[in-house]
DNA sequence: ATGACTAACTTTAGTCCCGAAGGAAGTGCC
DNA sequence: GGCACTTCCTTCGGGACTAAAGTTAGTCAT
């Protein structure tokens, strides 16, 4: 069923190559369903400018062998960015996802002059001081731009504009704030939609087209991937599990209303829990009924979305032996029959694993056919194609 | 931002022109995104096989009038047939929409042999007794397809396998059986799922391409449109709100668990909270206790979903007078602040209309670019395309 | 080795759609 | 009427992708 989709092929190709590891020729033609010919071509191009490569051979089974080929990695670079309400993590990453470098500072996002800082930040990253330019080969690979995860809804990422209660953002123009002062395009985006991307190309989320990743942590959020790409809803909001009414009655929620998810199990409604209770930290029974209310939330969105997977991310798993007695009976009590295979992964989680998230933005750009990121999208294409071997038109 | 479509672009023209009313080609060009060029090549084809007319031309404003194409009606009618447990209604649909005829008839779907009885029932409505048939003008119109729509879970409209409980159906290959005993495609789907799409191609939804369409009555069910089409999960079972959990240890549901939406605000359960408090119909305390469940429970939905609008259906909202208090304020109390503008439209209700929402989804196939129908949607677009004027390639 | 077979590519002729430029059909002003 | 102006539509050359038919490079039996 040959279904064309434009220039964008070009990207599909890289797409596949990046995120399902080498391909022949034949596969990558199969995969996106396209045809040979026209894979021939592209591949043609692409060798020319420098963005992949042939790998190696694979042995045939009576056959001309397959010619394997892989992204080159120091082709491109990306930043990304995670923005929490006291500090800053930044990656320097690889176009075949691999961290060159990763950063932490203190920030602060309340303050009035908070994107300036951010600018001051990120500014020698993208304009690295000329001298020590040359220590490392791969530095002389493009930024191909700078992807930037808010803990809030982003109206649309072309635009950029940031509404985050935590961080005190309200209409915020992150995104053009950040284009103006830095020579990189910018994406910016909700962290969990980010990390939904990121899961997309090198995680779990390879082989599945339709899941969810659910964060806990500080907040409690959902990213929605629908047909192989995030949904952002109407107004970028899609995925605010965190205000899902899961306890009638519950406590008052930083949103105003009361028996928000977040309320309850949220980094803060667990330390409180705690100090109430006369202890330094959640213990047991804190943590079960946290579990317990989770647990019933994610049955919920199972139940309604209907994923092949659910994949649990966030600071909160690293104590996650102490959410699973609550989580793991409470969700199997919700899940309707028909659910009950969803399978619901808890994954490592490190620190830098939000920044890789915002990193993910900018690398998943060259893929994205949903044209979400707009034109900030088509100039990381532009750097992309243009920067190593010139126009070869 | 140019996307092709390939060979579908016929077919989104007809999607413009069976949503939108009357539009110029320019109006065509630029709500598809399309170019001008590429509409008149289309059109002239469309025009030849008799698919569009020239319907009037619209005044100028100062420039050449636009000459405004139209659907021809007759071109072309589906049938949609709604199966519930205890009956069937059956509606016979024009391609603009028009409904020609409607039917309704008693049914078990309990019997053994429910799938046999569906085809007898079927089967005269796409062969009329010869003598009759030139009765009516659009009665040589072709019928395109029949839908048909199930309370219950389709794992792909291809293969068209039904998990419907409520019907004592499981994994009833119900499109294959169709389909081997009538000449005509057939495409199976959950029958909010045919409501949602007819709501996009003529109703609400036509000005939205990201809502929710909610239904209440013997169950409760959600359909969930995203980006424009209808998303219908990993198994085909997303939108299942009728076991959303709500009611932390409220009364058991048919599926097992305890806590659903529907065992809660169900017709059935409307009835038994009746019957328990002594009474012939529920009364005030009874609707406004599931319209506060109810309220809770789309609050939740609109939380995680960011739709543009949601459109309530089904047989319930005929007592929505009753419904809204307990609705109304629950649901306010439980949206988050960015999501109060959210508007929530009742919107009026009939018998015929699960019936025209499983023909709307034959009469959505020629429009539907995401492949979702498979082989049984080629061959409704080569019914359509074939039929009037024959091959003019 | 020599052919039979298989699978991975490549070439070729053709289709679909686009951008750019131009023609067509009106209005409004002199 | 004549001329500018606006908007709608069409024609034309070109790029992207395809299907179908080759070509290449291996394995496997004889």
């Amino acid at each position: 069923m040959p279904v064309p989709r434009g220039d964008l092929t070009r990207s599909a190709v890289l797409a596949a190559l990046g995120t399902s590891g080498p391909l022949s020729r034949t596969d990558i033609a199969r995969t996106l369903g396209v045809s040979p010919a026209t894979v021939t071509q592209i591949v043609k191009d692409l060798l020319a400018r420098g963005l992949v490569a042939e790998v190696e051979h694979r042995p045939s089974r009576g056959g001309r062998p397959a010619v394997l080929l892989g992204l080159v990695g120091s082709a491109g670079r990306a930043l990304g960015a995670k923005v929490a309400a006291d500090h800053v993590a930044v990656v320097d990453v690889r176009l075949d996802g691999q961290v060159r470098q990763s950063w932490e500072w203190p920030f602060d996002a309340m303050a009035a002059d908070a994107p300036d800082r951010l600018v001051d930040l990120l500014r020698p990253l993208v304009e690295p001081a000329g001298d020590e330019a040359a220590s490392d080969d791969d530095a002389a690979a493009p930024i191909l731009g700078i992807g930037v995860g808010v803990p809030g809804a982003v109206d649309d990422q072309e635009a950029g504009a940031v509404d985050a209660p935590t961080l005190g953002w309200r209409r915020l123009a992150l995104g053009a704030r950040l284009r103006a002062a830095l020579p990189a395009p910018v994406l910016v985006e909700n962290d969990v939609n980010a990390l939904a991307v990121a899961e997309r190309l090198y995680g779990r989320g390879r082989e599945h087209r339709n899941f969810l990743v659910v964060t806990i942590g500080r907040g409690v959020g959902a990213g929605l991937v629908v047909d192989g790409s995030v949904y952002r809803g109407a107004g970028g909001g899609a995925g605010e599990f965190g205000h899902f009414p899961v306890q009638p009655g519950g406590p008052r929620c930083s949103c105003g209303n009361t028996g928000c998810l977040e309320a309850s199990v949220g980094q803060e409604a667990l330390l409180r829990a705690a100090h109430e209770a006369g202890l330094d930290a959640p213990d047991a029974t804190i943590f079960a009924a946290a579990g317990e209310l989770f647990g019933r939330g994610v049955a919920g969105l199972i139940n309604v979305m209907d994923p092949e997977i659910v994949i649990v991310l966030g600071e909160g798993t690293r104590a996650w032996e102490h959410w699973r007695p609550g989580f793991e009976p409470s969700l199997r009590a919700h899940l309707m029959p028909s659910r009950r295979g969803v399978p619901v992964v808890v994954e490592s989680w490190d620190d830098t694993s939000w920044a890789l998230g915002a990193a993910a933005l900018v690398l998943a750009t060259p893929y994205d056919a949903s044209g979400a990121t707009g034109g900030q999208g088509e100039l990381v294409r532009a750097r992309l194609g243009g920067a190593l071997a010139g126009d070869l038109s």
